[in-house]
DNA sequence: TATAATAATGACTACTGGGTCATTTGTCAA
DNA sequence: TTGACAAATGACCCAGTAGTCATTATTATA
């Protein structure tokens, strides 16, 4: 398990740097001081890593932006985290952004990019959720477009620091976006993105997450993380999935003790979406 | 002369179904229907094809927007042509789009990327010209943040019609995008991008166009255009470069001869840049 | 210590892709 | 018809790739 995070580790700087595709098998075991069969005990293909390295990263930043939109009580205060924490993810995750945006929706495989859109729309929701709390009727026929326009904020941006290592202010930055989005949102009156376009456009969003999946990733969880207090919880948490026994607040507060585990966020996420808190 | 355009034109659909590095010349020479060696008595290399194919278009596309931009005379109606401008070039080399989108800053080669940010060079000054001629002092310290946000509808919205084949309003579009851009020239007060955040990231712009590398532009031009009036018009633009004796009413008006020939659009740009019109 | 089980190695295979070049085909003036 | 030149061909070369597997090293167990 630890061979297996050294690779992602190692293998992420080398695809920021040249891409995914110019980058060999060869380099990265290299670079990681493994031979090559190695390799080959951790991951099954060279397919399969870089589908590692999405998931794992863009689990961490959905379910972290999420947490953000659903947990920040105050309206004022929304958007401007929201945009803080997107580009303190992008920040912290630069490597990873890098590689994202380089390979955009490339070409490789067919699985990878339905998993792109996967997070895509989980995004989009999240964008949705935070646009309709904070202008309500206001802004019922131009959100769709402005969920649009914060998307392009955000890829627009985030290309700043992904090409130049310049330091940037992250809470100018929120500032100011915050600023233009408000203005978009209280002011648009010609929306192009419309209902309609949007249910044309969107792809058969490939099913929800079952309740299965749901505890395979639990039981995953369970073997690599040795703190006890999330281990215990999400010992628990999988029992109450098999069979439901605790009342709902014991649940959240399960869901409270593995919220800050950096392997843990996805999962809390998923729950959080299963029991519909 | 012609297969080196059937060439770019088979290659292209391949490109945009495949992109540049899942396609291989093979199969380029199969679609087109020739021999390998045919193939490279055109190119010298795959990356001349695409090197030729990006400098196609991205002069067509570049021009065409400078000089909507120049020569719409009723401000009411700049920002509007110009995004429909845009978005119409889009729409007609969609497939030429759609690479461009997938390879996105790639891996691919240094010559490339210097290419792509001379393109994206021109294009933001243009974008500026167009701020500071709608707006004027009030966008003064705003305009760079709303160049930015410009470059951002450009991008996100053009993946519209990019990844999805649906037919698409443009004239909503636009209009929609217009408003957009006037609320934000308006009205941000709080901006991100600031003159001297663009000084650091601009890398030290690769020279301008040399009058010899413009007279090689036009030689070739010469030789593979037929109609008359063009072609002579290009002769005496030559000898004006070379010797300067006719008075610039008539270098205009010369210029207004070539302008419409789509092999001519790239050097009337440059041309117009050239002598300051 | 001896034995079983597991982890790690790197030479190897099978294959693909860019690019070359000796050879063939086509063209046209003498 | 001939010969000279240009255009076009595709078998071939070679570098580099993902992935395999017999062998070796390491660790755990009895």
């Amino acid at each position: 398990m630890l061979k297996k995070q050294l690779i992602m580790e190692r293998a992420l700087e080398l695809f920021a740097r040249h891409g995914f595709e110019a980058t060999s098998v060869q380099q990265i075991t290299e670079h990681c001081g493994i031979s090559k069969g190695a390799f080959y005990l951790s991951f099954k293909s060279k397919d399969e890593l870089i589908i590692a390295l999405i998931d794992h990263f863009m689990m961490q930043i959905t379910s972290e932006i999420d947490h953000i939109v659903r947990n920040t009580k105050d309206d004022e205060q929304l958007l401007y985290h929201f945009y803080y924490a997107i580009y303190h993810s992008f920040h912290k995750h630069s490597d990873f952004a890098k590689v994202l945006i380089k390979e955009q929706s490339q070409t490789f495989n067919k699985e990878l990019i339905l998993k792109m859109q996967y997070y895509d729309k989980l995004t989009e929701n999240t964008i949705l959720s935070m646009i309709e709390r904070l202008y309500g009727e206001e802004v019922k026929q131009t959100k769709y477009d402005l969920m649009y326009c914060i998307k392009g904020f955000m890829n627009t941006y985030s290309q700043l620091f992904v090409f130049y290592n310049v330091p940037l202010d992250l809470k100018l930055l929120a500032e100011s976006l915050v600023e233009k989005t408000n203005l978009l949102a209280r002011h648009t009156t010609v929306p192009f993105i419309s209902q309609e376009l949007i249910e044309i456009v969107k792809q058969p969003m490939n099913g929800e997450i079952t309740k299965e999946q749901i505890l395979e990733i639990i039981r995953q969880r369970i073997e690599e993380i040795e703190e006890p207090i999330e281990k215990e919880s999400l010992i628990l948490l999988q029992g109450q999935l098999l069979e439901p026994t605790l009342p709902p607040v014991i649940v959240k507060g399960l869901l409270e003790n593995i919220r800050n585990h950096p392997h843990c966020k996805w999962i809390s996420y998923l729950l959080r979406r299963y029991y519909n808190f």
